[in-house]
DNA sequence: GTCTATACGCCGATAGAC
DNA sequence: GTCTATCGGCGTATAGAC
């Protein structure tokens, strides 16, 4: 898969190398600039083994997506069982959402840039996603806690997602030049700041 | 103009008709969704009338994003000039946004949602754009006559804008179902205090 | 300026050999 | 499982009448 899964089968390889090449095709030129024909050349494999594997185009961004935000909902659910705060917890899904902006850009393109419901008619708005419930339920838990000032918890996960976003969206785009820990202390800070109460 | 328009004139440019029924059409289905047929059936015009005020499909997206942009531009340069304080100049460019999501929700999502550069290939990154420009002019005014606390000001603006876009996002998905300015005061008081000194 | 008709390339998808 | 060859359709763009 396009994190971490499947390396189980050796046949998986061929799978995999085509999700490897949709990724990055599709978060350099978009879903709708790569052609199938573009996938087979990079992923060096033919039309008949991609139809052999997927459905059609839309099968194949569908299973990245569905990789992505899996992995996503994993590490999520794993800080949150690790901490028991929503200091900790937050701080945490912003070191990892920088981690992959450095470690995985292609991944992290995939995660702030497609709009999916373009191309995925059926899948969810963001706003429903599991990742960002599982952030409005975290959010839910430190207002209870005092942790938080009580505001309504979709503002204050769209408050944190959203800075968050745009501030990677600016360094994949090389805007912010330095690498993203070097904006780690004023990023957290504001965040928090926006969060904490008075 | 896009925005506002000409009611007043009881023939509407034709140009104008394109552009709206493009505008309608790009932000519903997505620019690669929609076909010059789509657009010649909104518009109630023919293929030909449409290649005869744009070069191409492209040049329709062109114009419309010229329109946007500079309809932007001009709203925060007038807010910009109105008042003298960061405090004054955020607080107005939020409700702007938030009475745009209310008045025109489809040039709010060709804003917010439509990945540009995906088919404008010669625009600028979002980062580099002229309305995020302002705003981070309006950041390192703020920060030097000590309203905003000293930090980067990529990062200041990236926090309000992003905040502020993922809020509007969320409103457009119907995932925040009160109407926006219900959630002014939530949104304010967590941007300003991400931004405002200790 | 606005229309209709049409050319034509590209691309998603299939068939079928090996 | 992987390949090559090919088809059909869609959608952009043009030609040219009115």
């Amino acid at each position: 898969m396009v994190t971490v899964a499947a390396q189980i089968e050796s046949k998986q390889d061929v799978r995999d190398e085509i999700l490897q090449a949709a990724l990055k095709l599709f978060t350099a030129k978009g879903y709708f600039n790569t052609s199938i024909a573009d996938i087979c050349h990079q992923a060096e494999v033919s039309t008949g083994t991609v139809y052999y594997y997927f459905k059609n185009k839309e099968g194949i961004a569908e299973a990245l997506l569905g990789d992505v935000v899996h992995s996503l909902t994993a590490s999520i659910a794993e800080i949150t069982a690790k901490s028991h705060s929503a200091f900790e917890r937050l701080r945490a899904i912003l070191e990892l959402f920088f981690t992959l902006t450095q470690d995985a850009p292609e991944v992290m393109r995939f995660i702030v840039y497609l709009r999916h419901h373009e191309f995925l008619p059926n899948c969810p708005s963001f706003g429903l996603s599991e990742p960002f419930q599982q952030l409005t339920q975290i959010m839910r838990e430190g207002i209870r806690a005092g942790e938080i000032r009580r505001m309504d918890p979709a503002i204050a996960s769209a408050c944190f997602y959203g800075a968050l976003v745009q501030i990677v969206q600016l360094r994949l785009d090389g805007v912010l030049e330095k690498s993203p820990d070097r904006y780690l202390f004023d990023t957290w800070t504001a965040i928090w700041r926006a969060l904490a109460p008075a």
